[in-house]
DNA sequence: CTTGACCCTCACGTCACGAGAGACCGCAGG
DNA sequence: CCTGCGGTCTCTCGTGACGTGAGGGTCAAG
């Protein structure tokens, strides 16, 4: 059985036209034509149509959802426990708007107002900004410090919002191994370690294996890190932490 | 105190061209400018482009936004309550959505194929066609069922992402009434249950007060809306139902 | 008094389609 | 067999929300 463009529009929620589009740039083009030239479209057409508009749906670019569903040795389990990630942290990150805009309520009645810097705390960008000074102190004039300095400077919305889903990935990674039962120098743990690292040096420094294993140390005895982990699933700080030394260990 | 284009920018995570944009269109310029033609933007100033992001966030087009921020006679907290309500929208619809993943994510392990149809209910649009032919047996033939189905197939993605807003903002409505203990017959519920009306007339077809009664009644014996309202409120379809019943009394 | 970090105003480019024109396909009714 | 009529085709131009320079002014620091 096969669809009409009209029809797969239809129970798409999309028009004809979007389909055009995506025939055009090659991101969805249906495995078939009639012999007039009409577009069929099968069912792993369709397959493919609902992982496109998934994504779209959380705000990556055609150019990337390109990118995301012709990656290799993916299969439709993978595409699925991604989703279901991506959405978890979506969910995350609007329960923390709707938890900032309780407290901006709160003030509002109080009568206290904000400072400007507090009003956009809504959008909890992970701004490194706010953490500023104080990194200054610690890391102040070292190769690392300065190198993210430059590169994240340059950042546009949207590396920010690769860079936020892939740490949320990195993070249910750590979180899915430590509630499966592997042990922090489990192989699972220790490649969730090594992704983990991998997103640093690629987004922020290079970022070595020494230097990995004093951010670990950072996750166990900062509270806001801690915070972090911990409000994900109980220990998990330290088991990241672990998993971190493990994978450090056997690297070098 | 005020602040220049950069720092805006910088602590609200926009760029600068961004704000030159809403600068151009009127959408927010700044209150002052120095006498080299720089922009300041005041505090109130921040206190609006806050809301602008917000409002984009959830995927309202820059003209929406005007006519939301320009409506007259709404203050600050009146926003925030607005806020508050699509954010709760939004996040009901992505658990929605997870929760379809996991369903998926069951039958993609059980082998199970879907139809093209449930593959597409990830995005639950509540597509009335869905009912379609249930409708057609049921309303099959009335004028209301005509018109609904005339004007719901011109419509386009934006307008479906109104409607679903819209909706979600009803509901809240409803919530909030029932939670504070207002009686079903109370003026904050019926309000609600006019507005409700209101959003039926305006997208579906003209919904005068004997159909919307039999909506009502239909949102208790329906399981599929009743399971809607309750997920939301122990009660709440119920209550709803009585609210319409008693606004249809005070108007007829 | 220069240098570098900001700022200004055009003006054109881009992405993901929307809207319409003009022509073709295929089937039902007269 | 012709005629609508709804669906489809390709092509082109328009649009919204900016990105990305170009070319030039502004200003606090050294």
């Amino acid at each position: 059985m096969s669809y009409s463009v009209g029809q797969v529009a239809a129970f798409a929620g999309v028009t004809v036209r979007t389909l055009h589009h995506y025939d055009e740039i090659g991101l969805l083009s249906p495995s078939e034509r009639t012999h007039a030239g009409y577009r069929r479209y099968s069912e792993p057409d369709l397959d493919r149509l609902q992982r496109v508009l998934f994504y779209r749906e959380l705000g990556f670019s055609l150019e990337e959802i390109a990118a995301i569903l012709d990656e290799p040795g993916v299969d439709a389990l993978t595409h699925l426990r991604r989703q279901h990630e991506l959405l978890r942290g979506r969910i995350v990150r609007l329960t923390e708007m709707a938890e900032a805009v309780e407290t901006a309520m709160e003030a509002q009645i109080m009568g206290i107002s904000l400072t400007p810097q507090e009003r956009f705390e809504v959008f909890g960008d992970f701004r490194p900004e706010e953490y500023a000074e104080e990194v200054e102190e610690r890391w102040g004039g070292t190769d690392a410090f300065e190198q993210s300095r430059r590169r994240t400077a340059s950042y546009t919305k949207e590396n920010w919002l690769r860079i936020t889903t892939e740490a949320a990935e990195a993070l249910a990674a750590f979180a899915a191994a430590y509630e499966a039962g592997v042990p922090a120098d489990g192989e699972q743990a220790m490649d969730a370690a090594e992704r983990h690292r991998a997103h640093i040096s690629r987004w922020f420094y290079d970022c070595g294996y020494e230097i990995h294993k004093g951010l670990g140390e950072l996750y166990v005895s900062d509270p806001r890190f801690t915070a972090n982990y911990e409000s994900t699933a109980v220990g998990l700080a330290q088991y990241v932490r672990d998993a971190i030394h493990a994978n450090a260990g056997r690297r070098s």
